[in-house]
DNA sequence: AGCTGTACGTACCGATCGGTAACATTGTCA
DNA sequence: TGACAATGTTACCGATCGGTACGTACAGCT
């Protein structure tokens, strides 16, 4: 029984992600997502987080590669906000998207509002190897794939378009939402987007 | 004949806009545009323009009045391609939009896409007091409202969603443009826009 | 010619940027 | 107790940030 640690698997877990790590990962989310990714220095991290800074970098190799890890992150929360709207109602990829749509509109009516990270993230770095951007345009690809897959699952005369147009509804709330606040044009993403959607499909008894 | 000099009011004019300033200003709006506001130095931009620094700070009382003085002749040129759509199709405003639109989901596809300059500097500076950020929610603000004047136009059930609906568009337009390139959602605008018009419109033989 | 105002360039400022070296301290195991 | 991993402390690096003090070259006017 020479290691036998009832604990080990979870050392092994701490190993990967020591408790400063994940302090300076929760004030990075929160002011990369508020203020934005260049906006925000390392020095202010570490003194926010109340850490010092050399645990930042032992923990990530980089400003860009902990800015990535943030959008990793991101990602997927974004994704359990996702699916939760999907399995709330199983087999109907119309109620889904507006049940998705529905909860975006509300949150950018929120005064913290600022969009989507990953949205934003690709704004600030427009260089294609920069490692945030990566995960933003990962994120994004693969959305865009369930969009049409959902479009098409909706019985749509022309699935890509009807997806990609969905799509162009959720990025302008996102951007919208930051640009107007309460109030503004973001607030009726679901409802341009039943309307979207129902013009789109090709209606059983016509 | 004192001081009937005869390029006295040019002089006058040319006080107002050195030829150093023109320069800046020409260099600052390739370079914000297509790498960002925070990621160009005042250094940068002196350099590549070929002048002096104080030239700059001489013309432009800080490098934020500089970006909001690029920024506004983004918000000169945007209403002339705008207006030019407009004044294509008088007294059709559905024709007017889906030109605009069609020419916006054009250059998306073009290679040095890099989406609305007055978008991007307000996912740059969240700040609701920074100039350029306010060049950007003028701008935004009266697009929303001219859109909503073109869906009363067009004789929407409810106008103002029509409206809000295609900014939504626009603005999604301008982000995936950048986001996925050529082959991207934001080719589809214009072609999603007039579904979600004719889906809003009513039909007066209907 | 001499004066004046204007545009420009050289050189520099303090502050902050992202990132690191070296070492002390802590807590947790065996 | 001894080993080890994680964290903290302090001080530092070169580069770049936005911004400026100050001298100069040159124009038009008298």
């Amino acid at each position: 029984m020479a290691h036998d640690n009832k604990i080990e698997g979870h050392e092994a877990e701490r190993d990967r992600h020591p408790a400063a790590a994940e302090k300076i990962l929760d004030v990075a989310r929160d002011l990369f997502y508020r203020q934005g990714i260049r906006a925000i220095g390392v020095d202010e991290i570490v003194r926010t987080a109340g850490v010092a800074k050399p645990s930042l970098y032992r923990a990530f190799s980089s400003k860009d590669e902990l800015a990535a890890s943030y959008l990793r992150r991101y990602d997927r929360e974004f994704w359990e906000r996702f699916d939760k709207a999907v399995t709330a109602h199983p087999g109907d990829p119309r109620a889904q998207i507006l049940a998705f749509l529905t909860g975006v509109g509300e949150r950018t009516q929120t005064p913290s509002y600022r969009g989507c990270g990953m949205t934003n993230a690709a704004v600030e770095y427009p260089q294609a190897d920069h490692p945030a951007r990566k995960v933003s345009e990962d994120n994004k690809r693969e959305l865009r794939r369930r969009l049409r897959e959902m479009a098409r699952g909706m019985g749509a005369a022309d699935a890509d378009t009807l997806g990609d147009g969905l799509l162009l509804l959720i990025e302008g709330a996102y951007i919208s939402g930051q640009l107007f606040g309460a109030g503004g044009p973001a607030r009726s993403v679901a409802r341009n987007a039943a309307l979207l959607i129902d013009a789109s499909v090709v209606k059983p008894g016509a």
